[in-house]
DNA sequence: ATGCTTAGATAGTGCCACTATCCAATGGAG
DNA sequence: CTCCATTGGATAGTGGCACTATCTAAGCAT
């Protein structure tokens, strides 16, 4: 196949395209003569994935060369695979450290994560971006006088639990630990928009419950 | 207090509030003279509220302002105002309806609601966002060929549904419409990146805990 | 009275994800 | 065998967004 197919049955325009090729999301085709090249079935399923990403998962074009570098790197083993890949993906803003917020915002999470017996995540490369990522987002609380305390975490923090067992289970149907680190990151972002949305759908069915007419 | 101290006690640069003014985020301050303006506090409180919906949300600045007037549109009741705010939030691109995985998700997608129970959050006005972002997100899913189907989101659904409920009994342990309109949207936006986050934290656990070396 | 601050207006910056244009080299149609 | 559409590769341009900088006239503070 083509430029122009791959184009067309991706739905991708052609010259995006060859800015992916150029970017290093794509591997290149298999030169035919100077002017030409073929891709196989593999570059569209890379594309889908790579449009994935950047589209449905808002991952910077960057950050998605990163992570799918991550990905296939066989030089390390699958723990790690999966860390180096989510510790690549976006997380906002770190935390303020000079905002007061920020330590009562630590300490709550630092105090939930001993409470749930969790590692910090990052033992040997500072803390993981998911844990900045709370701490900043619970400091935001804090400065808005929202309740962000440990005590009301854990609920949420027992259901993401439940979360995780879901998605291990589903990364573990795969055979190969590649596929197995595709499926991780996959459910890392793609699932993203999946339980917000379905988190906003049932917000909006208990408020009807609670509030609603009709 | 005046623009140099609203700046000073937010750590927002003068020209960024500047700006906000001018785009309407922030309510003019009350002129004292042709070349001063006072600020109260709350006008700091809002501030900060602003600059995490921005930050931390990362909600585009045209948005903030839509949520900010659904929240303060008292012409709506307490359901149509918490509804009219999270509907005014980022939610991605719509499906492509010229794809044939959206029909697939679209079936998908409805027979989960159908089988919860849920409504599809907007007879009235046309399906909600979080609807049109939910069949967007399962029809990528699809077309990479990761299971999406109800049978497989039902359990997300129904965590995302016990989320909803402590979600909710926060918002009424607030006293006035106001004030529970406001909780809403922070919950749904500011807690966004927090569920995420223990999501990500929790899938590290369990990671390490089948795959880990220690 | 004089230097700092402010409101308000306008223009510029930096980043990012594309998108458009050119060129030389094919390659397939007629 | 000729000729036009397509390709890879290089380079430059576009549009959106969230600021950020500059300027001016008018106070206020000392």
């Amino acid at each position: 196949m083509r430029l122009a197919e791959l184009s067309e049955r991706s739905g991708v325009a052609t010259a995006t395209i060859k800015y992916y090729l150029r970017e290093g999301l794509l591997p290149p085709g298999r030169r035919v003569t100077a002017t030409q090249s073929e891709y196989g079935e593999e570059h569209l399923r890379r594309l889908r994935f790579v449009r994935a990403l950047i589209q449905v998962g808002k991952v910077p074009v960057a950050t998605a060369r990163e992570v799918l570098a991550a990905v296939e790197d066989d030089s390390l083993n699958q723990h790690m695979r999966l860390g180096a890949a989510t510790f690549a993906l976006p997380h906002g803003p770190d935390p303020d450290e000079d905002d007061p917020a920020t330590g009562t915002a630590r300490r709550e999470v630092d105090g939930l994560m001993a409470e749930l017996g969790w590692s910090h995540g990052g033992e040997k490369y500072g803390p993981s971006p998911a844990y900045r990522m709370l701490v900043t987002a619970v400091a935001a609380l804090t400065r808005l006088g929202y309740p962000s305390s440990a005590r009301h975490l854990a609920p949420y923090a027992r259901l993401a639990a439940q979360q995780a067992v879901h998605d291990l289970d589903l990364v573990e149907t795969y055979d190969t630990p590649l596929e197995q680190a595709a499926a991780a990151v996959t459910l890392t972002v793609l699932y993203e928009p999946v339980l917000l949305s379905l988190r906003r759908l049932a917000e909006a069915e208990e408020s009807r419950r609670r509030f609603g007419v009709e």
